[in-house]
DNA sequence: AATAAAAATGATAATGATTATTATTATCAA
DNA sequence: TTGATAATAATAATCATTATCATTTTTATT
């Protein structure tokens, strides 16, 4: 695998910024450290670290895509009041794809379990 | 709840098409059926018929949100191939929210479970 | 039934996220 | 060093969705 200097700074960015960005986000985390970076190369690049395996999108959110580092299985929590997305411990649903077989057949390639509700900061402040 | 005929129709069509479709093929299925209807219309009265409870949205295809008639408990398999989302009984896996909860504390209003993978149909013609 | 108030519509402009295009630049093997 | 290939920055284009607004429909009230 081969890596551009804006490839590898956008997953260090990525790593050392683990709040499931948008890839405008990103951009605006990255362009301090690389001013002429351009927003679709922080798009094209996404694309490729998720194509081959790096990293993970997380949609289901109001419209933007979100990008995890963390390729580890895990699921997600979504706040539906600040929008910030909290990770889910694997062990809350072990081998869905398991079980999905033997219920239908199907052969799930990926899974995403995703939550919607009040995180606790924004329970308190209401 | 009120009813204008044109959110009758949007959700008559949703129903009698259980496809899961978008927005933009909700308004091709109902155009020849009342011709003057608008798209903005079919979205506005969409997002009412979410917020009212009588439909549901599924997010985290390429893209479009999709529209499902059917708010009984369930999940999706979306094919990675043709792009077909096809429902997956409850029973695959109960009491999710009750597991985030006794997991992590965290109180889920809404839970969204989707596999990605090939359908039957497309495993046959490869 | 008449009518004022409220809600919904159709048409279309505007927005926001993402992808496509294109001319230019960086990388690297021969 | 050259030529081939891949990646870039800038920006135009696309696609899904929402906002706007003048007009029409529905509803409630007299």
């Amino acid at each position: 695998m081969n890596f551009s200097k804006q490839r590898e700074l956008i997953l260090d960015v990525l790593r050392q910024n683990p709040i499931h960005p948008t890839a405008d986000k990103l951009y605006e985390l990255v362009r301090p450290l690389m001013p002429s970076i351009s927003l679709a190369t922080v798009y094209r690049n996404l694309n490729q670290l998720v194509d081959n395996g790096s990293i993970r999108k997380i949609s289901g959110l109001d419209g933007a895509v979100h990008y995890d580092h963390c390729v580890e299985k895990h699921y997600h929590f979504i706040c539906t009041c600040c929008n910030k997305v909290y990770d889910v411990p694997y062990n809350v649903a072990e081998d869905l794809e398991q079980k999905l077989k033997s219920f239908t057949g199907l052969e799930a390639q990926s899974t995403e379990l995703t939550f919607k509700g009040l995180c606790s900061d924004c329970q308190k402040s209401n």
